[in-house]
DNA sequence: CTGAAAGCGCTAACAC
DNA sequence: GTGTTAGCGCTTTCAG
C-alpha cells in the first residue's frame, strides 16, 4: 500500500489538486458537495498529509528539539513528560536527544536540529559546556532556544527551579521544628546548584545560632549512604537530615533503614525533590517541591511566547512549595 | 540570517545547483577544484541541508518514532537511552511520544508518525490497547513497527525481556527457599506480559503442590500497597512476596514499611526489575534482572535488520539473570 | 565534467 | 467555485 496524496485523490475524483487541498482545509470557497466528496474519499483512503511537503512549502515546522544530558533521570523525565504533553496538545512533536554530557555531542545535536528545521529548542547544558556559539548561531537564525535547569550564566531565555528559595524553605522548616543538630547533605561542590542551595541554607541559619548544621558534600547516592552511616554511628546522632536531591535522599534512607533509625521519632528528614521518591517511603518524606513537570510547562509556555514574538519576560522560575510528609 | 541553500551557493559561485549538490556529496564526476570551492563556501556559510526537502525527494527519512506509555519510568528510560544512543551513532533521530495509556492517543501518535514519514516505529502498547488496526496499517505502508515490552500477542516484530524465563527463575528461587504461602503480585490482567509471567510462574509451582500461591492483579503502585496491606493484616501472613515489576515492588515495600514487617525474617521478597529500585532498600531486594538498556539495543538492531529487509528472525528476547540481594 | 529539467507533495496567489 | 501555475530545496536522470 503506497502513500496516498492529494494528487491521487484529485485524479480519483476528476478534480484539481488545489480543490482537494482547499476542501480538506474547509476553505469557504469550496462547495459543500465537493467538500463532502473529498473528505469522504480522503477518509476511506486514510489520507495523511505529508509533513515534509508542508514544511518545505510553508517553512513552519511543528517540531521542537529537546536536548538533555541523559533521559535516565527522574527530574528530566518529568520535565520531558510535561513538555511532550503540552506539545502534543498544541500539535507539536519533539525530537529528544541526549548530549551525554559531551559538548561535541551538543554541537552535533544542534546540527541535526538545524537540518530538521525545528521550530525551537529546549536545551539543558552539559556540565562542561563552555562554548555557546552553536546555540547563538541557531538562535540568530530565528530559532528560539529556551534553556532549562543547567543554563548559561549569560542573559538568555532560560527557566529554572528556584534553588535558593527551595533550600531556604527547607531550612525554615527545620528551624520551625527546632532541630538543633542537622546533617545537611549537598551534592557535588562544583555544581552551581549546590553552591546556590548551600548558600541559601546557611543564610537561613544565620539568625538561629543554637542550631548546629553539618554540611557534607557527596557525589553519589552511595556516598550519601556512607556519610549518613558515619553520622548515625556517633553517640550524638543528628536530630534531622537534610537532603539536597533525590539521589542523596535515597542513599541516606538506605542508611537509616540499615541502622534501623526510625523517623520522625529518632530523627527528622527533609529533602528537595520533585516528589516521586519521597512518597516511596513510609512515612512519606517531607520535601520542598521543585517540580520538573512544572518547569516543563513553564519552559513550554516560555517557548510559545517566544514564537509569538512576545517581548515581555516571563517569570522564569518555578516557585517551590513545602509538601509535608510524616518525616519531620 | 536566513537559511542558506544549494541555490545560493550555486549563484555565489556561478555554477549550477546540481553541481553544488554533487560536489557536496563528493560525487566522482566533479573536479577536485570545483569540489574545493564548493565545500569551502558551504563551510563558511555554515550550510546545512534541508532535511524536509531531502525526505520529500528521496522518501527515505532518518527518523524513528518511539511510543511509550510514559517517559517517567526507569525501565523505559534506559530503553530509550539505549535506542537514542544507537540511533545517533547511525545518523537517526527519534521522535518520542507518550500514549499516556490511552489508545486514542496511540492512534494520534501513529498519525503524526505517518505525517512525518518516519522510517520505523518502536512501540510499547498501553494497558488497554485492543485494536491494532492503526499499527497494521502503517506497517502495511512499509514502515517497520518493532514492539517492545508491552507487545501484542499476535505474530509480529517484537522484542521482550524473557518474561517466561524471568518469572520462572523467580519462582524457582522461591521454591528453593521453601516458601509455602506466597503473595504474587502481577500487573494488569490484560497485558500479555502479565499473562506470560503469570503462566510461567504458576507452571513452575505445578510440581510443587505444597506451596500455596495467591496471585493478585494490580494496576498501580498504590493498589499493590493496598493488596499487600490486606494480606499482611491477616493472621496467617505470606512468607514471601513476588512483585512482577518495579511499580508493584515500591507499592508493596511501602506497605511492609508501614506495617513494620521486616524482611527477610518475617517474609521474603523477590521481584523482576532492571535493578534500580531493588538497591534502594536495605537489605537490597533479590530480583531477576531484565535490562531496559539491553532491550533497547536489541530493539534497535531488530529495526535495522528489518530496514535491510533481512528475513531471518533475530532472537527477540533479552535473557534474565538472578541477582541476589538480602530479601529472600 | 557540468547543466537543464523534472518532480517529490503541498500551498497560495492569480486567473476565470 | 474551481483550475492553473509557480515554487519550497533537493536529487537524479538525461544531455551535452
Amino acid at each position: 500500500m503506497e502513500n496516498i496524496t492529494l494528487k491521487k485523490i484529485s485524479q480519483a475524483l476528476g478534480i484539481s489538486i488545489s480543490t482537494v487541498s482547499r476542501a480538506l482545509k474547509d476553505h469557504p470557497d469550496i462547495s459543500a458537495a465537493t467538500k463532502k466528496r473529498v473528505t469522504e474519499l480522503a477518509q476511506t483512503l486514510d489520507y495523511e498529509p505529508n509533513a515534509n511537503a508542508i514544511n518545505l512549502r510553508t517553512k513552519s515546522k511543528k517540531v521542537f528539539g529537546l536536548m538533555v544530558p541523559s533521559v535516565s533521570n527522574t527530574f528530566y523525565d518529568s520535565f520531558m513528560s510535561a513538555v511532550e504533553e503540552e506539545c502534543r496538545a498544541s500539535g507539536y512533536s519533539i525530537i529528544i536527544m541526549q548530549s551525554a554530557e559531551d559538548p561535541e555531542q551538543e554541537k552535533n545535536i544542534i546540527r541535526i536540529y538545524r537540518q530538521n528545521q525545528v521550530a525551537g529548542i529546549f536545551a539543558c547544558l552539559s556540565h562542561n559546556t563552555k562554548n555557546l556559539d552553536a546555540f547563538h548561531k541557531i538562535r540568530d537564525a530565528d530559532v528560539p532556544v529556551v534553556f532549562f535547569d543547567k543554563v548559561p550564566d549569560e542573559e538568555c531565555d532560560k527557566v529554572c527551579v528556584a534553588d535558593e528559595e527551595a533550600a531556604g524553605m527547607a531550612a525554615a522548616e527545620l528551624i520551625r521544628k527546632s532541630k538543633k543538630n542537622i546533617l545537611a547533605l549537598f551534592g557535588n561542590k562544583n555544581l552551581s546548584i549546590t553552591k546556590k542551595r548551600l548558600k541559601a541554607f546557611q543564610e537561613s541559619f544565620k539568625k538561629n545560632k543554637d542550631s548546629k548544621i553539618h554540611p557534607e558534600f557527596v557525589s553519589s547516592s552511595d556516598e550519601a549512604r556512607i556519610v549518613t552511616d558515619k553520622y548515625f554511628s556517633k553517640s550524638k546522632k543528628p536530630d534531622a537530615v537534610f537532603c539536597m536531591s533525590d539521589e542523596i535522599l535515597t542513599g541516606a534512607m538506605k542508611s537509616l533503614q540499615q541502622l534501623q533509625v526510625s523517623y520522625p521519632d529518632q530523627t527528622g528528614i527533609i529533602s528537595i525533590s520533585d516528589g516521586y521518591f519521597p512518597q516511596l517511603y513510609y512515612p512519606e518524606i517531607t520535601f520542598v517541591e521543585t517540580s520538573g513537570y512544572k518547569l516543563g510547562q513553564l519552559a513550554f509556555n516560555y517557548m510559545m511566547s517566544k514564537l509569538r514574538k512576545e517581548e515581555f519576560r516571563l517569570n522564569s522560575n518555578v516557585e517551590s512549595k513545602l509538601i509535608k510528609g510524616g518525616s519531620l
